[in-house]
DNA sequence: CAATTAGTTCAAGTTTTTTTGAACTACGGG
DNA sequence: CCCGTAGTTCAAAAAAACTTGAACTAATTG
């Protein structure tokens, strides 16, 4: 676990005032990613621990449940954002942040992002065959135009995110 | 509301087939955006939909609340994807899509995204602050070092924001 | 102006999402 | 092998987010 020892904890949540103030930033931010609270406290505070923490430092510190924390650490394993430390001979696992942007993004990405494009692309065939039933001229010509829109939409934003990759990643 | 005459509507919903897919589609879509359902189901109905609806239209077709469409459009109307159409000299007001995807972006930028990048940078700030307060050295520097790493993400962020806008708007 | 209808607001209700915790599996050391 | 601890799972509880609907304001029209 590792306190800094510098800081005093708080009552409330076993954490010192930055650690808290870490966390709650990185809660904010995963919420806009519109990930859990709780994926936000557990990367924030390995974020702001200069050493790895095990499952139940994370348990303890932030005051959550283990199932919580297990959860959450797998769903960060899951988007490359935490790696287990290396070279801790105990029996459990030690966590470490990826603390550069490149993986993070990418893992988002490959995870949150790509799952939906690549169904709504799919989505998008199946609208067209309905358009195409409408027996009205005006009216399928309309449609067609309208589902055209939307497969540009996804073209797009298929090139931007290599681009974005590239941006975000070094 | 005109629903197009050629396809027969559902006894559930009041939509075609095509109308309920597409709605599907983009309330699939904005869940992605972390927006809520009523949003999607509005913007989508309005999308395929060849004429203008009014707030009633949308409450009979979708069979959502009065309350629903009103604060639905009004978060579409500050987005940018929904404008009123533009003469009908009737009293109640008819809305019509955005379709471009440049004001869409726009908008989602500029009311979902840029505030919290905003408010994140000023919250680091705040971080730097009770770091700098740290007495042990090596302390400090570990814990300046990470929030410096957080300030550059934030940096990057904001110069993606520009080229995103350029890429998908036109 | 009174009546009617368009649209807004927000407290209460509903639904969805997240978290909890207890039962479970699995591993490792004595 | 058996005990103790690490970690997982998932049904139920809690919290958060969204929607409803009734009361309201505003604007038009006969």
């Amino acid at each position: 676990m590792d306190l800094p020892s510098t800081q005093a904890e708080t009552e409330t949540t076993g954490l010192t005032p930055l650690q808290e103030q870490v966390v709650g930033y990185f809660v904010d931010l995963v919420r806009v990613l519109g990930l859990p609270r709780s994926l936000g406290e557990i990367y924030g505070l390995l974020f702001i621990n200069p050493d790895p923490l095990s499952l139940d430092d994370l348990v303890r510190l932030l005051g959550i449940s283990k199932g919580s924390a297990s959860q959450g650490l797998r769903t960060l394993r899951t988007l490359g954002a935490v790696k287990e430390a290396d070279g801790n001979g105990d029996r459990r696992t030690y966590y470490q942040p990826s603390v550069e942007l490149k993986p993070l993004v990418g893992g988002f990405i490959r995870e949150q992002v790509r799952p939906h494009l690549d169904s709504g692309k799919s989505k998008l065939r199946i609208l067209e065959e309905i358009a195409d039933k409408t027996s009205d001229h005006e009216d399928r010509e309309f449609f067609l135009d309208r589902i055209n829109r939307l497969d540009s939409w996804m073209k797009r934003g298929g090139q931007v995110l290599p681009v974005l990759k590239k941006m975000l990643g070094q």
